[in-house]
DNA sequence: AATGTATGTCAGTGGTTACTGACATCAGGA
DNA sequence: TCCTGATGTCAGTAACCACTGACATACATT
């Protein structure tokens, strides 16, 4: 995880209300307990953010995303199916996995954030037109088979976003079932059907 | 929808309690707000109900699941993939989607809901092992390639699931994108990926 | 007419909670 | 040593909110 101790004050602030938040809900967490879980107090959370829900706000630009996956479709890709959809599957759970609190915040309390479901909406859709071009371009060369590309890639990326809330959520759920096998074999099958 | 003048009193109380909980959470609720949507007043809520607590756990008494799912495998399967495929996809999607509020609520408010979760996620779990021995008893028809049953059936049910949770928060994100032929698309996909 | 049942109104109560102001403490740099 | 800046303490405020009790109303059954 991450230490408190060596962090700046309004770092701890932040790390501890991303942890309750997500937890229990921005309405379900008191300032204070917020400030104590920080070993800080009350007044120094006011101090340094003003109010909560301000607090909240600075928490969500902790939010980060596209780059990676922006670099991904210029320089990693190797033009093999399989290879590459494990590639795009692994940056995909890192990426989410990295913002898995922030992620469960937004699913709770949308409500409390304006406009962030809206940009953070963006991410998906750009990672959908990558992975729809990748397979057009990988059509024309032959390796995949042309039918509804965009609708393929959606269901690829449907399955690992399922995966991920399904792990976000259920956590032990399922105990037989890692993510890392799961995506060895998801990919292995989506290649199989989408090989000519 | 659903004509609350019709309803009795709890129900309508019920009615609006899962509208405005699985909005705004619920602690983002209050008592008030539920029997003002209701078009009664609080006293009645608390006179039904007991608590707002209560209220929120008859809510969730609402959640069917099983039944469906249990007949739908020793009924409708025609034993051709696709065709199977759908059908589940079908009474899936139709299932989650009678069961979308107190969905989003479970996401929301988990906290407030001791051994809900646990409770539904047996449901799931359920369909996996049906959708694994029906993939088994498939391979032994020599009608699907004999791999990891397990492992396709979740990678099955995560892109339904995914899909699922996608339309539930994003909704209108994917304009070109519904849920209907992505139905039909998913399923021959995965249809191909396991016909021998 | 009488009674019971469901509802409404109103005025609370006690607890919680975001947020504040005044003042003290304490460390580090000038 | 003095000053500065960040923090803590404490007491408090104003609002909100789940929940209650007393009483009235309206309606249906008997």
């Amino acid at each position: 995880m991450m230490d408190p101790d060596k962090m700046s004050s309004s770092d701890r602030l932040l790390w501890a209300a991303i942890n309750l938040i997500s937890e229990k809900g921005y309405n379900g967490v008191t300032t204070q307990e917020i400030a104590a879980a920080a070993g800080l107090s009350e007044k120094t959370l006011f101090r340094q953010f003003g109010s909560k829900q301000n607090l909240l706000e600075s928490a969500l630009d902790r939010f980060h995303y596209a780059e990676e996956m922006r670099t991904l479709f210029q320089e990693k890709l190797v033009w093999e199916l399989e290879a590459d959809l494990l590639t795009v599957c692994r940056t995909y759970h890192a990426v989410m996995n990295r913002n898995r609190k922030l992620i469960q915040i937004s699913m709770k309390d949308e409500a409390q954030l304006p406009g962030f479901k809206e940009r953070s909406r963006q991410h998906p859709l750009q990672l959908l037109d990558f992975l729809t071009n990748y397979f057009i371009a990988m059509g024309e060369r032959g390796k995949l088979i042309q039918t509804d590309p965009r609708l393929q890639a959606f269901t690829f990326m449907m399955s690992q976003f399922g995966a991920f809330l399904n792990d976000l959520e259920a956590g032990d759920n399922y105990p037989d079932i890692a993510l890392e096998p799961y995506m060895l074999a998801s990919v292995r099958l989506f290649a199989r059907a989408l090989t000519p």
